[in-house]
DNA sequence: TTTTTAAGTGACTAATCACTCAACAAAAGT
DNA sequence: ACTTTTGTTGAGTGATTAGTCACTTAAAAA
């Protein structure tokens, strides 16, 4: 087993659970059933852990969200595979998603977000969303500010979906929230 | 000076800049420019502060969200009012308003979250949507995931704006996005 | 085989942290 | 005037923490 990966993991259970400030370096590698010292050894230091950790999932996501668009040949088919690769994703993966929306929102994340492989991920979903904007499938605004409403309506879904969870197989709710997400971008 | 008033202000905005887990009290008290053992006066905990500040700053945003209804008469015009005024909130208080999202997602907004007059906020909240929905003035759907969808796109809404604040008076962009807004809730 | 490099341990330490406390200052009561 | 309550200080404390280090083990490289 790699003793890095198994820190990573115990990280994001502990910084989801405890937060950020509550949680020791101790405990993460007791958790990780290794040795303290180890810790230091993959990681210089614990914000550099926070940062590896974060780039780490946010490169996951990134990547998640983008991925079997080639098997779909319909524009707005394209989008909402996204859409639902995104809440998916999220809710497959609740402890990277809470772990990302925790540290989104913090002066760290700065630190990390001009990483390239990740700044990489973001101009490929630019350039689709301007794509779409050109095509007038969507309406007609900054690519930047449509990506961020769509990321606002998809966190706040899969909030929902996680405070009730037996909605997720509601066929219903699904095309419901897809209308609501398909008329906001609607030119 | 209300020095409880002082050591709020500086805990938020420390916050923000450094995050909870590396900020500590010492730092506070300095930066609020008072004696280090008054705020162990004011607030029991480190963490009895960091509750305290979410609750009251949470209760500021959700009065000021839902101020002037009364003046305004026809329904969607309401519905209007609510959105400008939350973006309107999180941009002049935009420290406070990182604060929130910092903490939202975090497993101390549970410990808060129940708070009885914050609970109140959002039934009156939850209720005029539901008034909403009732009235077949936006889509049928739960009212939570409705109010969540709003949020959502409110929050994605002023993380542009604070990127580029030039669009604050652009009319034509706050009618778009305020398009965007509604037709999403359009039934 | 011998040497070098990497992975791993856990007791240890220097620094930092949340929090206390004895002393004092200023109002507020009486 | 005197007493009580409340606000305020900052040095001090014990606990905790991030990070180190001397050492062991394992695996490559020479």
């Amino acid at each position: 087993m790699d003793k890095r990966e198994l820190l990573l993991e115990a990280a994001t259970k502990l910084f989801v659970e405890r937060g950020l400030h509550a949680t020791p370096t101790s405990a993460i590698s007791k958790e990780a059933g290794v040795s303290a010292g180890i810790l230091f050894h993959y990681f210089k230091t614990k914000d550099d852990l926070i940062d590896e950790l974060y780039v780490s999932i946010k490169k996951e996501y990134t990547s998640s969200i983008m991925s079997d668009l080639d098997k779909i040949h319909s524009d707005l088919g394209k989008l909402r595979l996204i859409w639902s690769n995104s809440w998916n994703w999220a809710i497959d993966n609740d402890l990277k998603f809470k772990f990302l929306l925790q540290v989104d929102n913090t002066s760290c994340a700065e630190r990390v977000k001009t990483h390239p492989e990740i700044i990489a991920k973001y101009e490929l979903f630019h350039n689709l969303i301007q794509e779409y904007v050109d095509k007038e499938l969507i309406k007609n605004m900054d690519a930047y500010f449509i990506m961020g409403s769509m990321f606002g309506l998809i966190t706040s879904m899969v909030s929902y979906l996680t405070q009730f969870p037996d909605k997720r197989n509601d066929q219903l709710f699904i095309e419901q929230a897809w209308e609501v997400f398909s008329n906001s971008l609607r030119p």
